[in-house]
DNA sequence: ATGTCTTTGTGAACGCGTGCACAAAGATGG
DNA sequence: CCATCTTTGTGCACGCGTTCACAAAGACAT
């Protein structure tokens, strides 16, 4: 089991990197599955290789956690499990809002991914009225206007919006004034909230813009340079 | 100094910051909508309000591309939407097949911001028969068997996963052995890929554990109280 | 116990990204 | 042509993130 020495690193505990808490999720995957193969522990260049990342940057990721491994063994799987878990707050229920359920909505609405973790979607909500009361996932879509209520009472804090690009700034505006403190934007748009809010986007058409950017390189690359110069900086007239 | 001759010129000889590769989307379409309303000119102050960026930040990536601004009057729309345009590579034609036309996949098939850039989708393929010859978004849908000669006769360069997990690492296998050198995933897999081939991923489950992280430090601060430096308000795993 | 072997945890060096602050470029007006 | 005003382009300093390399911690065998 656990070695469980209370060996705290003092004056340290808060102020993990942005950068490691990235990373955590991905750690946690690759240990969950190795805790569905009843692997007991793992070093950090097993568990970096599964993860996709350098071995001592994992090390040094856990060590913002704490010192949970052992010397000459590796990390115990179920204990790093629950520390991760614990440390991302995935122990606790979170409830979600998805607003716009269309054709990405819906595929949100019904990904697995959600409920696997401590998320739970507690509403579809919709400015369509034809579509209120439609199950989408098991759940009824309902109308945008029970927004303020249902986040309130379900203390909403993450909210999802997958509306068309012209209705997400106001979306936002509702989802905060009602109590939403984080939120994850799929609309291609720049979503502007007060302080303590926390704004995630994923914009796909950007991934294909920076893909599409080295993708060129490396075409420019194999065939003859065609470009005029090689690192020579603008013009510089003295 | 030294004699700048190491052997690590990677990413260099053109040397555009991978910082800033990923800003330029978000330009572009700032850029795009001001265009649309006619707008012949743009300071750096007003572009950066609009794509959500400081405004140093934004000069200074424009500086790698050249100098396209006039001092005292700021950069000209057209021309920069064209200037960024052809350094992402969107002046040409990008074929793309999106392979798993399930929720998500046919999702991403209706996409409209796919064609708004270059991007085109070549074909939809999927493992299941039963989907074969199914209009998505306007498209059939073609078996994965097809996947090699759709790839070599549309001189396909990217492609998009949305199977699941368990199909994703042999799906990029057999897209890179049929020439796919750019990948845009959205399993939760770690993709292994030979050197030469870029992969970015889309973990939505990944940006909600992030997001929870933030909120479950809000609520800790919150409750416990204001902290000037660092240390914590124990939380206890009850 | 003692020695050997494995693997962690981290100090230190380095490179990248960010933002300030300002000189210079150029427009504009007299 | 000169003065003034606006805004760019960038030198510089700083902080964050990554990676190397290694001392030390601990497991395990003898
Ligand atoms: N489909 C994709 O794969 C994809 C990928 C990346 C980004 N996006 C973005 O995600 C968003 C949704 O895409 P989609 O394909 O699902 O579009 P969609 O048109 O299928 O769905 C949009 C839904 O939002 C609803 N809606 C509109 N205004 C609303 C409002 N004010 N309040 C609540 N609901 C409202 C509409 O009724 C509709 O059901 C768009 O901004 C799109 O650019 C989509
Ligand atoms: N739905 C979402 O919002 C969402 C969000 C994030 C991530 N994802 C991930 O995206 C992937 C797809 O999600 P989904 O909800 O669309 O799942 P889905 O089950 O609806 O669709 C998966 C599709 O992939 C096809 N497929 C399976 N094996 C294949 C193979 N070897 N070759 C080609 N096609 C194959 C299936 O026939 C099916 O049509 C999953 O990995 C999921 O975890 C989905």
């Amino acid at each position: 089991m656990a070695t469980g020495r209370s060996h705290r690193p003092a004056t340290r505990s808060r102020g993990i990197p942005e950068a490691t808490v990235a990373r955590l999720p991905l750690y946690l995957r690759a240990l969950t599955a190795l805790s569905e193969r009843s692997v007991p522990t793992v070093s950090s260049e097993e568990l970096a290789a599964a993860a996709g990342v350098n071995s001592a940057k994992l090390r040094k990721d856990f060590s913002y956690l704490g010192s949970y491994g052992t010397r000459g063994v590796g990390y115990d799987v179920e204990y790093l499990v629950y520390q991760i878990s614990r440390e991302l707050g995935l122990t606790q229920d979170w409830p979600v809002v998805i607003v716009g359920i269309g054709n990405l909505g819906a595929a949100l609405a019904n990904y697995g991914g959600f409920a696997s973790r401590g998320f739970r979607v507690a509403a579809l909500l919709d400015a369509d009225a034809s579509l209120a009361g439609r199950l989408v996932a098991g759940l009824p879509v309902r109308h945008i206007d029970e927004l303020e209520s249902i986040v309130a009472d379900n203390q909403v804090s993450i909210g999802v919006i997958a509306t068309p690009a012209g209705a997400a700034q106001e979306v936002t505006d509702r989802l905060v004034g009602a109590g939403v403190t984080s939120i994850l934007n799929f609309a291609p748009t720049v979503l502007s909230v007060p302080d303590g809010v926390d704004v995630r986007k994923v914009d796909l058409s950007i991934e294909l813009q920076i893909l599409a950017f080295h993708e060129q390189r490396k075409a420019g690359e194999t065939e003859g340079r065609q470009e005029p110069d090689g690192d020579v900086p603008a013009v510089m007239p003295a």
